[in-house]
DNA sequence: TCCCCGAGTTTGTCAGGACAAAGTATTGAC
DNA sequence: GTCAATACTTTGTCCTGACAAACTCGGGGA
């Protein structure tokens, strides 16, 4: 097999684990594995030592080696196969990276974002929001119009509601801070979300608004976000200009 | 706390694992836990037995309950405290499924799917795919123009690149086969893919072949997909009527 | 009554050993 | 020379044992 001439083995310096420190053994190792990794010291595609050898060298056991490796594997940095032993894989395949956390991180890239709170008022959950929360219909909820401008262009307008037992919200936060923000600065951590993107033609009042023709095709989103509990913290529903924004989304399999 | 009388400690009957079976006792111990879960046996907050009380009682060691404990945290169906124990997680926070795969699932959930390859010819990388792709320009790729139906009406205009190195392709095939299906078959399994979700208005020759008006608001997906060794496999350049698709997506943070 | 401290519980980390399974490379027979 | 059986390498699974760290809760002292 050529394959083999340029799959070096690559070495790991011995003398590395420090046992007085309080951070786990088998993550000094991990942390060193993928320092060597992002360095480009073992480059893409070499085949590490193998287990026994690499614990023996550094001075731990087989599984605390072994238990580094697996946590750089499900991060998606090293492949192993049985027999064969275990490989870097290509940068472009990794990032296992769950997903672009939202949205503003996005417009927040290069453009200078600003927003603007249109409108901040707290009502009954009509029946379609109650029903994506799970909350009862009629539930008190902080019901938001905000536009989002990105590069001194209006980007998006979005609507959210917020359940004010979940988190009582000012218009005043609103505008220089992140809805998301504010959420986890009060200990409200989103764990997961569903959304639902779309497109459809704009309507006038919304032309008029994003500075677009009548009829002029919007993105739509429609997020519902849970913390660990289960519990709803968000219901939104948002629509971008489609001349101006895409959603970009690094998915993974297995 | 009060919390402990609706945190009963739920069982596991013991006689449960079979070690003649070629399937590892951790996952046999993982699968039984989850069917519990699943069912409703163990309820939605209940904290689960202690791990060393399950592995006595289970018959395995502590490591091996750990890990099918493991196994299912890192699925998020189960949380753990030290010092305080494991809980079962709401099912609405579940699901760190990477991400719905890709689309032919979306349709074939209950609308029956239908694939008209319109055109398929092996020609030279363009530029822009080049670019998606990552090879040279000019490197012979297979070119398909799909034309996808569902419920009996077109639902989405497929344009596909996949170098001819990587998989040669067939009208025939692809008339039965989806294309991640025929990639799969000849061991090449996409790991990560990069999409991009935009919208845009219908041209006139697209509106015709979709069915739609001039000016109809489409949904666009360009999509890069790769392989474990950072190879690119696929690139794509999808539209697909707003008025009868959209992308759901479930993602999940930290 | 309130607060602090210690005992108990439960998960986290680590070691060392043993065998199994899968893949690769070598050897041997034809 | 080709192909199949064998030996070797490497990861996968599983065990026993031990101690540490984080959290809960109850008792004792101020």
């Amino acid at each position: 097999m050529s394959s083999d001439v340029s799959v070096p083995q690559a070495g790991v310096r011995p003398v590395d684990v420090d046992r007085t420190s309080p951070v786990p053994l088998y993550f000094q190792v991990a942390t060193r594995l993928q320092e060597l990794i992002e360095k480009g010291e073992i480059g893409v595609g070499a085949r590490i030592e193998n287990e026994v050898d690499l614990a023996e060298r550094l001075g731990v056991s087989r599984p605390t080696t072994r238990r580094a490796i697996q946590y750089l594997v499900e991060r998606g940095m090293l492949v192993r196969k049985r027999g064969v032993g275990t490989q870097v894989v290509h940068p472009k395949v990794r990032r296992p990276v769950e997903l672009s956390s939202l949205y503003d991180d996005l417009v927040a890239g290069d453009r200078a974002p600003r927003t603007e709170v249109l409108s901040l008022e707290v009502m009954p959950a009509p029946d379609t929001i109650a029903a994506a929360l799970e909350i009862a219909p009629g539930t008190p909820v902080t019901w938001i119009e905000r536009l989002r401008y990105a590069g001194g262009e209006p980007l998006a307008l979005m609507h959210n509601a917020i359940p004010v037992d979940v988190l009582p919200l000012t218009a005043d936060d609103l505008a220089t801070h992140g809805l998301y923000e504010l959420l986890r600065r009060n200990g409200l951590t989103p764990r997961i979300a569903t959304q639902i993107i779309g497109a459809r033609s704009a309507t006038t009042s919304e032309a008029k608004i994003l500075d677009e023709k009548r009829g002029a095709s919007l993105l739509t989103m429609v997020r519902t976000a849970w913390d660990v509990g289960g519990r709803a913290l968000e219901y939104g529903s948002h629509v971008y200009r489609a001349s101006r924004y895409s959603f970009e989304l690094n998915l993974s399999a297995g």
